[in-house]
DNA sequence: TATTGTTATACTCTATAACTATA
DNA sequence: TATAGTTATAGAGTATAACAATA
């Protein structure tokens, strides 16, 4: 169905979308959910709905880049605490440019209202189905960059 | 974005209707090319879109399953002509018809005049973006089942 | 004993290069 | 030498199980 070819087509455009900024989809996920505050590895990877363990190699790459840190959390010392750098902060919004950049473009052939519409059935669509989707404002009307 | 989310988890719903026939959606994308007709490998791998290398391997597991038939072009003995067997064209109607359910459940929630909307948005959205897709009749009105 | 984070393993997909047999 | 098909290899992505430290 073309649904699928593209949805694989965007998630292309997008990832060479961020090519510049280092940083893969997945990343920017993470990034954006610890933008509204620290968290320990289980409950970010609950948030963003990615497998602890893959979690792990995302938050190395990310640290190693110091854009998070990773601290022991002192009440329970098991936890690790990940907080969003400052550096990470801004490669956050750089890469939320880039991504919305290429948005418009894909976008570009629709009128205002078309986008709407759009929007409206993709969640519909996501509403009605049993459908489990890995990101969470898929009904955000403005297709926004969700970029889970 | 939502696009993308959903375009892996359509994937995902049609895969798993599959199942039962043994097939993945790239054999269905095979077979059903070679329903119009038997083809060399190379000009097969042209009208799917699919890498000849990879093309190898899904004719194996076809031929395996007896779905196809493989044998020397007399006039250029380097060419394969590959050719869907009477049991392939069963095997395929069969998984159109569990892939045409598949998209019911998907659709369920639209309306005739919604799912036309839908689709030409899709098929606008393709026309108007460099994107190459890897499958024909994006803009078919009905959203039907070309599961490249 | 259970939980947090980590490592190891394996399996699928995909992309590329090298090989063979024919031309 | 060039082409059709094949094989081999390596790289992402993903899922699962086992492990160390801590509770």
């Amino acid at each position: 169905m073309a649904l699928v070819a593209l949805g694989r087509a965007t998630g292309r455009l997008f990832t060479e979308a961020l090519e510049p900024t280092g940083l893969k989809p997945r990343h920017l996920g993470v990034l954006g959910r610890l933008r509204l505050g620290p968290l320990t590895q289980q409950s970010l990877a609950d948030a963003v709905h990615t497998d602890p363990t893959q979690l792990v190699a995302l938050l190395n790459e990310l640290e190693a880049a110091e854009l998070v840190s990773r601290r022991r959390d002192p009440d329970d010392r098991r936890r690790h605490i990940v907080e969003l750098s400052s550096a990470g902060s801004r490669r956050l919004a750089e890469a939320e440019r880039r991504v919305e950049q290429a948005e418009q473009r894909l976008l570009a052939g629709l009128t205002l209202s078309e986008r709407g519409q759009f929007a409206q059935v993709l969640g519909m669509i996501v509403a009605n189905t049993g459908i489990t989707i890995d990101c969470d404002s898929v009904t955000d009307a403005s297709v926004d960059i969700d970029t889970c």
